[in-house]
DNA sequence: TTGTATGCGTTATCAC
DNA sequence: GTGATAACGCATACAA
């Protein structure tokens, strides 16, 4: 960049009333560059887009013309006359959250490669009418696709949405309610692999945390499923609702008491949670007690934190999420009832062999 | 800490009849609209906005042919007439990292209570180009403003944006390249509240993480403050820059040997790298080595984690930088200089008196 | 090579 | 109350 000569300032006293910076004083147009430049607006546009069949003093006039007047061409006019430029939207739960941080980079990253700009909006949990709103501003925007990846927008937005515009879910299973959406989702039978680690190591008594089912369907399919399998291997079982009154060291403390010996909570929060009890209960673990987590995004599944927990796939979940809405978009097949994307069990200093009674 | 939900679920569903899915066929205009009711546009356009002056049979006409052709007004058409004051847009580095996902959701919830739309789009660590692009959809849809949270776009790119549409920055010192943009940080100082803590603990050589100054301006203003506080006090001290490639063991195992007994960390995740790299020399923490982090968001304000750190206040950056948009938007008066949000010490178990040489 | 005219989807200004 | 018509800013056939 070459400095800006010092009349770059406002020589002509168009004095800004209040604003310090930017006012917002109307913003020139191409047509304004093809006065400055003395050419018509055609030979502006092409000199700016450096389309060929432009003589180059025409074309050192308009860029002189462009420097000078800050000019900036105007994106909306532009989209309404070519062909909109890809653009997929992304309704996210708010990125407060690493799952839907970490879902939202996997998405940006796998939308860039393949050409897409994003644009994203985020529900967090706002009443079902704003998020119809929310929804509709990035329709409105004329997206070439959505992505929903919040559990807290009704199936009868997501129908009215999803008939308009090619719209996928992820992280839910959308089936019950809306049979034709297409959804992609961690593998439902991801929390039988946690399962199987403690079964491995003995415990025959296990609690499971979780939030409450509305809240939270996709976890209740879930644990119902290591519920089953629990019950299958004849491992005693609990559920325990939590939530944000939940006292943890009166928890920890009546579990220990009925001779739970493991804990798979139902992320890794409350996991911290629990061990966080424990140690003001004076329990050990793993010796004691025995602590799993779910999601293992990070630092959950760095080293000195030591928490065994279950990395939910959220680069694959984007992954497959933007190939999906690629594929509605280009109108070809995709995959009836879903795609379940697997993750992988992280074991750490938290769980172990339970204690012999 | 209340549990907080984890991956994604879908509602629980109601009426699971079938939505039709991915049609590909151009989006309705409001002319197909108006040529569906047999009215004219005019009629149309006015149904759709609410405006007086429709007959109710007009109006009904409109609404039902609206309905069956599942038209979605053209916010990008729309605002080209008229710009969509309702629209703020976030330009965001990577929501991967916590600090973006926190600010992210603190400036939707400031925005909402505002009336606004939050628009939102991430830079993760593209080329300028891809980054004035993306900035660019932003300027393009007449956002009514924007801000900017991202240390990688370059001063000419907001210069030319913040030329048309009021803009803040948000978590950078603006004032050196863009003197004329408002800006709201993190107090400077806020470092400095590391030191004394360590300095009452009576450490005389002291070591502070950073990463190459490039990649985040910010922090390394406030490193320098630390660090002429710490020569001001007669503290040792080194800085020592760290990346993905760094091998913690050694290094702790350097400075250590060095007679080094505080290490702060630029952030929380290099802390807990620090941890690791500690535990795995024998070396006992706090008492061979006190470790501080920097940032203090979720987990690592966790009692369970045990970190000492400085919470940097998200949600007062948030609120400010949606204040200081709000009055460029209305054209009121801003304070110049940008505007320090302090933030707060975290003290906790990974802190301690200096070992006795 | 350059300019003219037209369209993109919507809203606003007029007449009727 | 209603409907032509002109912007809005840009791109682009089509002429010249």
């Amino acid at each position: 960049m070459s400095p800006m000569p010092s009349s770059a300032d406002s020589p002509d006293g168009v004095s800004p009333s209040g604003g310090s910076q930017g006012d917002p004083q109307k913003a020139s147009t191409i047509r304004d560059v093809a006065l400055a430049a003395g050419v018509s607006k055609s030979t502006a546009s092409r000199a700016l887009l450096g389309q060929p069949g432009v003589s180059r003093a025409n074309l050192e006039k308009v860029q002189r013309a462009i420097e000078q007047l800050d000019f900036v061409p105007n994106q909306i006019a532009r989209s309404l006359s070519v062909p909109s430029p890809a653009t997929l939207g992304l309704f996210l739960r708010s990125a407060e959250y690493p799952f839907y941080g970490h879902l939202a980079k996997g998405f940006a990253a796998e939308a860039g490669v393949r050409g897409y700009e994003v644009l994203s909006v985020s529900s967090f949990d706002q009443p079902d009418d704003a998020n119809y709103q929310s929804l509709m501003v990035l329709a409105g925007l004329r997206a070439a696709g959505i992505v929903v990846a919040s559990p807290v927008v009704d199936p009868l937005t997501i129908r009215r949405v999803a008939a308009r515009v090619p719209l996928v879910l992820v992280g839910q299973m959308g089936q019950a309610s809306n049979p034709d959406v297409p959804f992609v989702a961690p593998d439902p039978d991801d929390g039988v692999v946690l399962i199987e680690h403690v079964a491995a190591l003995g415990h025959t008594s296990v609690a499971l945390t979780a939030v409450s089912p509305e809240h939270s369907p996709t976890q209740w399919v879930r644990i119902q499923r290591m519920r089953s399998h629990l019950e299958d291997r004849g491992i005693r079982n609990r559920i325990v609702t939590i939530g944000p009154e939940t006292n943890f060291v009166d928890l920890v403390s009546e579990l220990h008491k009925a001779a739970v010996t493991a804990v798979l909570c139902n992320n890794d929060f409350a996991a911290l949670d629990v061990l966080a009890a424990a140690a003001h209960l004076g329990l050990s673990v793993p010796g004691d007690l025995s602590v799993a987590g779910f999601d293992g995004l990070p630092p959950f599944d760095h080293v000195a934190v030591g928490l065994t927990t279950f990395r939910v796939p959220t680069a694959g979940l984007a992954a497959a999420a933007v190939d999906l809405v690629h594929k509605l978009i280009r109108d070809e097949e995709v995959e009836r009832g879903g795609v379940f994307i697997p993750g992988e069990l992280l074991i750490s200093r938290t769980t172990g062999p339970a204690p012999a009674r």
